[in-house]
DNA sequence: TAGTGGTCTAGACCACGCT
DNA sequence: GCGTGGTCTAGACCACTAC
């Protein structure tokens, strides 16, 4: 029961003067004890001090100024973001502990839509490989998949066979990525997406617009269509950035 | 035209390494040359190159192993999150080069709606402060927010009158938070919901579910309707974290 | 067991920006 | 001007683990 603690001289510092921020003994815009002052009060050298307290400027709980000081960040700024999972929806379903299913419904080679810039983009000048699919949950529909992908990126992908791989996986697997986006959004479902996900038209959906790029090649851009009542997406805010 | 470029030498060699990783010349599982071979190239001491390795490790875009070496990741590890930002709905509308308007519909303390946990917590076996309130874009609705806040984390908000003052801008301004859960789904808007959107009844709207600590102690917790075309939620994701 | 990363030291010079 | 942080050096000892 005692402290199995081999922390670390860096941990034990950044732990005390984080107890110290969050507990409120040192409110925002207190003037946090210079380098010189920590280094003899630990009895370490600079470079651990400034390593500590760079580390904490960069995480956004403390502000440094050079000739002013450090000083407690107020607590917004920065924190205004949070950190959505990205949902693998096999993983997902699996983890709601349901039975994952596929179901491909289409798949064929196509020019990209005029009206989507996003397949534009992810065509190229050329065409794409248009998948559209569902996944089930316990056999029953769970979501409604519109993907393209860029053949001239991913040329794997033209000998692949999706009707029992799934191709979000697949491509997360396979093929590396450097930059994503996403677009969340709302929608009444239309009749052809109703009767796919077997609910009445107009059911509240959540949708996912992503798309991926590799250097200043877009991947693929899917979109996936959530029953809204059944799923949602979960973002968290931890002190510390992690 | 030229390059203006005061880099510190640890920005030049961490954006050296990153570039080979990025543009695939060292390719997932490729060992990155090890600290001393690093040293030698850079003609730098150890803690320099030191602390290049240990950002991008931190990033995520290598591993590194005790006595095995330095290896670039494999793309999907931990990339599994994305920064979804916050938003603080006055900016947003203002953002949106719309004018912002708010509308306070009801303030009152009571007791916690048993059947929402959320308020159970908020609550802590007191009352809670509760707020209901329309945001406006252009005098338009925009979004329905539902807030219960703790007014014993919260004191200064029982003196607060909230006809004027937007409380999820007062509450990030005033109190700082250590730690934020946000749900995401989607709703078709029930009649009371529609009527206060001035949208017809079963409309799709994003709903966000945000909760706030201060350390252990719940500070807030609300639910904001928005109208599911008008308004959509963007999560990116860049290399090096940022 | 030897090579690798993890951590730390006791200095140093410099740039910035309050005062 | 001068105190602060920003960066870097040339070492050192240790822990871990793959070989």
């Amino acid at each position: 029961m005692s402290t199995p603690a081999p922390l670390t001289l860096n941990q034990r510092i950044r732990g005390d003067i984080e107890a110290r921020i969050l507990s409120g003994e040192w409110p925002p815009g207190y003037r946090v004890p210079n380098e010189h002052a920590l280094m003899a009060q630990y009895g370490c050298s600079r470079m651990t001090v400034n390593k500590v307290l760079s580390a904490l400027a960069e995480t956004g709980l403390i502000q440094r100024r050079r000739r002013a000081g450090s000083f407690v960040a107020r607590p917004h700024p920065h924190m205004e973001q949070v950190a959505l999972e990205i949902p693998d929806i096999p993983v997902e379903v699996a983890s709601r502990g349901h039975r994952y299913g596929f179901e491909l419904l289409e798949r064929k080679c196509r020019k990209p839509a005029r009206a989507l810039p996003q397949e534009v983009e992810v065509a190229g000048g050329h065409t794409v490989l248009s998948l559209r699919s569902l996944h089930l949950a316990d056999g029953r529909p769970f979501a409604l998949e519109e993907r393209v992908i860029n053949p001239v990126a991913v040329p794997e992908a033209l000998g692949m066979d999706f009707s029992c791989t799934v191709p979000g996986s697949w491509l997360l697997q396979h093929v590396p990525w450097t930059r994503a986006q996403h677009r969340i959004s709302a929608i009444n479902a239309d009749a052809t997406q109703a009767q796919r996900l077997q609910v009445a038209t107009g059911t509240a959906c959540l949708v996912i617009d992503r798309q991926t790029w590799r250097g200043e090649a877009a991947i693929t851009y899917v979109r996936q269509v959530f029953l809204g009542e059944a799923y949602d997406l979960i973002a968290r805010f931890s002190p510390g950035g992690r």
